[in-house]
DNA sequence: CTTTGGATCGTCT
DNA sequence: GACGATCCAAAGG
């Protein structure tokens, strides 16, 4: 489990991070803190989402309404309603305009403890708080009106952050959840080993 | 422990 | 009109 070798005050990423492809991005995202007031979670799983070279994105048949923010630049934050109601969040990746995204599926608290809990009353346990990519959104508050922000802007509700911690050196990978097309490509990522991951590894 | 089905509605065909 | 990049509780072993 990674650890801030010198903990710091969480500083905004370098946009320089984001702007290579989804799968390349995603695993550096690992160990990277969101931020959304005095809510802050340490990011433990990924997964990659590639545009029109990848059917079960969905941007893979080009641009709509829906998921217009994953053409901006790297650092937009694409977030969809799916199932009727629940919210999911993405870090769109370069390179820009291509629609490359990195899913964000599960998260360690690490400051406004009580505030999570108030915002998952569902949750029993800590461990379940953000451990699932609409989980993630309800704990921190994530919702569609966030959607299209820059994660990179100081004046954003949510932001993405570094404090210090390290990607793990190597990230565990394996197949996506929850898809059914291109379910082969091993486009997850995670923090190995970490207990506030969502789901047990399929391969 | 694992499996199953219900909730609930925006989106694109 | 069908179907989700899901979650949860209840039922079954």
């Amino acid at each position: 489990v990674a650890r801030p070798a010198t903990p710091t005050e969480p500083v905004a990423l370098d946009r320089a991070l984001l702007q290579k492809d989804a799968t390349a991005v995603a695993p550096r995202l690992l160990g990277k803190v969101l931020v959304v007031g005095d809510r802050v979670a340490r990011i433990v799983e990924v997964e990659a989402y590639r545009g029109a070279e990848d059917p079960a994105s969905h941007a893979y048949r080009g641009r709509t309404p829906r998921n217009a923010s994953m053409f901006g630049p790297p650092g937009t934050l694409y977030v969809y309603f799916t199932y009727g109601m629940h919210w999911c969040a993405n870090v769109v990746s370069g390179p820009e305009g291509l629609a490359r995204a990195v899913l964000l599926r599960a998260a360690a608290p690490v400051a406004g403890l009580e505030e999570m809990r108030a915002a998952r009353p569902r949750a029993r346990r800590d461990l379940d708080l953000l451990n699932g990519p609409a989980k993630l959104c309800q704990a921190l508050g994530v919702t569609g009106e966030d959607n299209g922000c820059d994660l990179l802007d100081p004046a954003s509700r949510v932001r993405l952050a570094d404090d210090g911690t390290p990607p793990p050196r190597r990230a565990a990978r394996g197949r996506r959840i929850g898809i059914s097309a291109a379910a082969d490509r091993p486009w997850r990522y995670w923090v190995s080993g970490d207990p506030h991951v969502s789901v047990a590894p399929r391969r």
